[in-house]
DNA sequence: CTGTTAGCGCATTCAC
DNA sequence: GTGAATGCGCTAACAG
């Protein structure tokens, strides 16, 4: 195998020591011109990759230690939000080898008063890096602002705000998965039915960023089909399991032709499990994200697919690329950084 | 953060040294019967999880080098086994620390010959570990018996051979590849039309064991709803590009009914070009991985989906397990790894 | 049997 | 400015 450049070796090949050599990876200074030449040199060669681990390990010995403050919303076990803090969670295990103190701070995604409140508090903490779960635009370009001023980095989960600087953000290609909704449906429910694309009805808010455009992007695919007056619009109650259920009923029995009902968010499993107790029979449910309502729902069969947006793996990698960061002033890749998009039906649906 | 328990920290909570927990995790004998029991005592509350990258360093002073043998049938650059061996070239590189000795043995999928030949070099060569492509089952039994006596591990990608005892198997659930699929063509083709259901065409040989049991779960799921009827099977020169093509355009024109082409193998894109190109219109084809071929055929349109079994997941995989055993003589997990398995449409193909 | 020791790649401190 | 020294978790040889 190839191995890899390490410090001992370019210190030999540019004929300085060992501290030398660190010092200009990471831009310490108090390095002669000569010794710098001499080590760019040796780098112009072959490219140099840190070992995070050996990193890792030798960090722990100075008792540095780094605050990281995750800021999203909270969620029920298994909700969206809770998904996304298992990848956390997750990759916290992986780099237990670091030092790392963790400091979640939740607030009430249906709130930006709670939003806008939980913001100022982190605006005011003494932390090295926050990864922050975008929902409110407002108060998230605020607290950007705040800390772009104190020169903490930050990264972004399940979205991007424009007029911020996040170091890195991830999420799924929202167009993408609009579109990947609108094709299944299309392809599953028959040419002469109606389909219904729900969206959560809200009070004073207008809808999330990323519904909106799954939404736009919904549309869009059946006006290319000239297939467009067949969707229909329905707003239920997404945070009330019984009313969203009496809501679909009577939704359904005043339109019998809808045989296929597309959910915007992750609630899906709302929909789905009424929608079999009410007995209609032929109706195709997608949905998104793999939360444990839709996992149970696709299991047993009232749910037909949804496509994954791998909260986890959102939440894996904002740790990873904060750590990245955190060690080497530097993010690996480009700063948005798109997620793979699954569909999972029963037979694929990871159990 | 949760730090994990180190030997370190393992030899003061039992009153031994390093050396000695060192001694007891790697079972190499030559403990008192008291130490041995002090530190059982401390692991009882706490279990020790090895540090894989600390190992790496540790090794490479010993000087230690660990052959690897890597047999798989040889692929063009894109085809299904090239995509298994860019995650196991992926695995080595993220694993480069290790002084890791890699030969990779090729053979021909399609003979039968070749592979009896190769597996006979494999029996006399001195190596650590091997992985094996599975293909040929009494073949690959035969290989395994004679490193069974030699006691060389070994770890299987893509498949599972009976009498024979991996380390760990590395595979997609073939049952639920091929119902995923009859899933898929069933919501996509009106449900009058017919689906054909395309195999390789072969001389001598059977079916590949994958393949037949894709076959026979796609057939299953037409007979539980009772659409079996439409379903016809037909067997193409998977070798042969221009042939193939010719052989489902005569198809398609003495079966106008068909709608939809299941291809149960990893060459769709032979197929769906043909169909384009003979000007075929309204017919779904759905195939399995994302090989070049594929996937420029998804982004051109002409293949609907695929079902990937990540065999660039199962290469990587493959390779860390076989690490995990060398250091440590032990698989982290169940001796049968499933992938996950994924399904591509253009609005999620990953370019 | 067991503790000690050296050194893997790395970051950092401290003499010089 | 710079190199030597230290120790992180780990392995293995070695001396007792």
């Amino acid at each position: 195998m190839a191995q890899h450049l390490t410090i001992k070796q370019i210190a030999t090949l540019a004929g300085v020591s060992a501290g030398t050599v660190d010092r200009v990876l990471h831009n310490r200074g108090k390095v002669s011109e000569e010794a710098l030449a001499a080590i760019q040199a040796v780098l112009k060669d072959q490219s140099y990759r840190y070992n995070l681990h050996s990193s890792a390990i030798a960090f722990k010995k100075t008792g540095k230690v780094w605050n990281i403050v995750i800021t999203i919303p909270f969620s029920k076990k298994g909700e969206y939000w809770d998904l996304i803090k298992s990848g956390i969670d997750q990759a916290l295990a992986e780099y237990g080898d670091f030092s790392l103190k963790i400091e979640y701070v939740f607030f009430d995604q249906f709130n930006s008063n709670s939003c806008r409140e939980t913001f100022e508090k982190i605006k005011k903490m003494d932390c090295s890096a926050v990864i922050i779960g975008t929902t409110f635009v407002e108060e998230t370009q605020n607290l950007c602002k705040g800390l772009d001023k104190k020169g903490i980095p930050y990264f972004f989960v399940d979205g991007k705000v424009t007029d911020t600087k996040p170091k890195a953000a991830f999420m799924a290609n929202q167009t993408a998965c609009g579109r990947l909704l609108a094709r299944l449906m299309d392809g599953f429910v028959a040419d002469d039915a109606e389909i219904a694309v729900l969206l959560p009805k809200r009070i004073g808010t207008q809808l999330s960023n990323n519904s909106a455009i799954r939404l736009a992007s919904f549309r869009n695919y059946f006006k290319e089909k000239s297939r467009d007056s067949a969707v229909k619009e329905f707003s239920f109650s997404a945070d009330n399991e019984k009313k969203a259920g009496e809501e679909i009923s009577a939704f359904l029995k005043e339109n019998p032709a809808v045989k296929g009902i597309a959910v915007v968010i992750s609630t899906a499993y709302l929909i789905s499990g009424a929608v079999e107790k009410s007995g209609f029979k032929g109706i195709c449910v997608g949905g998104f994200d793999a939360t444990e309502g839709n996992s149970r729902c696709i299991r047993e069969g009232s749910l037909d697919f949804i496509i994954n947006q791998h909260p986890d793996k959102q939440g894996f990698n904002a740790v990873e690329a904060t750590l990245h960061y955190l060690l080497y002033g530097t993010t690996d890749s480009s700063a948005d950084e798109l997620m793979p998009i699954d569909i999972v039906f029963k037979e694929n649906l990871i159990p």
